[in-house]
DNA sequence: ATAAATACTGTATATAATTACAGTTATGAA
DNA sequence: TTCATAACTGTAATTATATACAGTATTTAT
């Protein structure tokens, strides 16, 4: 999100909110009573600095005319992660796919595509996209994606401990693999969720 | 869809269209223009109509106050199939779940529960669940839904003509199935265009 | 055969909604 | 210091929109 102030944040999430209960957006008074605001125009404002922001497009003399632009309403795609940096790096995202709310029980933060067949006796398979959600507290048995000294890799958590975490391959070929997070720095980036293919 | 007049099936896609190209609802009078009525009235009459068909809800002097209901929103998820009567039959729907356009490549007219173990090793597993197009021609490769004398499977097509239908399960455990569309009542449900896995 | 539903035209009006203009106050950057 | 941005109040006008009422013609159920 481009640099949006802690208001400006509010008012975009409520218009996001909004649209998906609602089927469709809010008016300027609408929003004006909800924030409390005693002028419509104050809404007026805040539109117009979501739109220079790039968030959301207004279509002009067209009441509810707006949208969130594609930026801001989809859910990105990481590919390949380069290493260091966070992973929703702007050079990460390969692309973004519209969000889907009420499709799978929690929700995603990104999709990752994956690589390499480590997973596939649990039916994850080269280039699936596996949704991640950032927050979940992972535990062991779930299928979670660990930065492991700048590598991404997608694994079951099997183990966790302070001195020893154990990531397993879902691939009889490969073997646990064994981490010491006081020594290796290890990251969680997520619990896996959901997982998307595309049979085209 | 109950019992909708084409007219009405007309306007209830064009608003589906709007909805999902704009991110907001038409008015009365861009749906008049768009089907050629000369008064908005003709708009509110067919909005009326599909509102007590149940198809879509009106907020009352709301601008664009136009929803899909759930049932016309959501996309059927078939759960167990009953012999006989078509697939799309309402006792097979288990539940609906919203649309998702833009996120596979295809469109998606129903989500199949998989049941069984034989196509695990292309990574459909029990319980996932696959999305299926009824009208893309099914080819030799696809996964396709085929329904041999009323029992509803799910298998690789690897070989179709007028006297020999194979259908190959993805398990090593299992053998073809051989089919004679002459002797055996063969239909072909769909083909399937993706799939969707929730971990929860 | 008759009523109800379908599919509109035509007119009119209240109100919903956008949006401009003129201000105020506070904050942080040049 | 001065200017831009942020976050509003207050007013007002144009136009966008919903929606009622009164018709007409055709088709579909009973």
């Amino acid at each position: 999100m481009k640099n949006l102030t802690k208001r400006q944040t509010e008012i975009f999430n409520y218009i996001k909110d909004e649209i998906e209960s609602n089927g469709y957006p809010p008016t300027r008074s609408e929003i004006s009573k909800t924030f409390g605001f005693k002028s419509p125009n104050a809404a007026e404002d805040h539109l117009k600095a979501l739109k220079k922001k790039g968030v959301l497009d207004l279509a002009a003399g067209t009441s509810r005319g707006i949208t969130l632009s594609n930026q801001s309403s989809g859910i990105p795609v990481i590919g390949l992660v380069s290493a260091g940096g966070p992973i929703l790096a702007e050079e990460n995202i390969e692309k973004t796919i519209p969000n889907n709310p009420g499709i799978l029980s929690h929700g995603v933060d990104f999709y990752l595509k994956v690589k390499g067949d480590s997973m596939v006796d649990v039916g994850i398979f080269e280039n699936d996209l596996i949704a991640i959600n950032k927050n979940i507290p992972v535990k062991t048995g779930s299928i979670v994606v660990a930065r492991i000294n700048d590598e991404v890799t997608v694994k079951t958590l099997t183990k966790i401990s302070d001195s020893q975490v154990i990531l397993r391959p879902e691939n009889s070929s490969y073997s646990d693999i064994n981490v010491n997070p006081k020594k290796d720095n290890l990251v969680f980036e997520g619990t896996c969720v959901g997982l998307l293919r595309d049979f085209s």
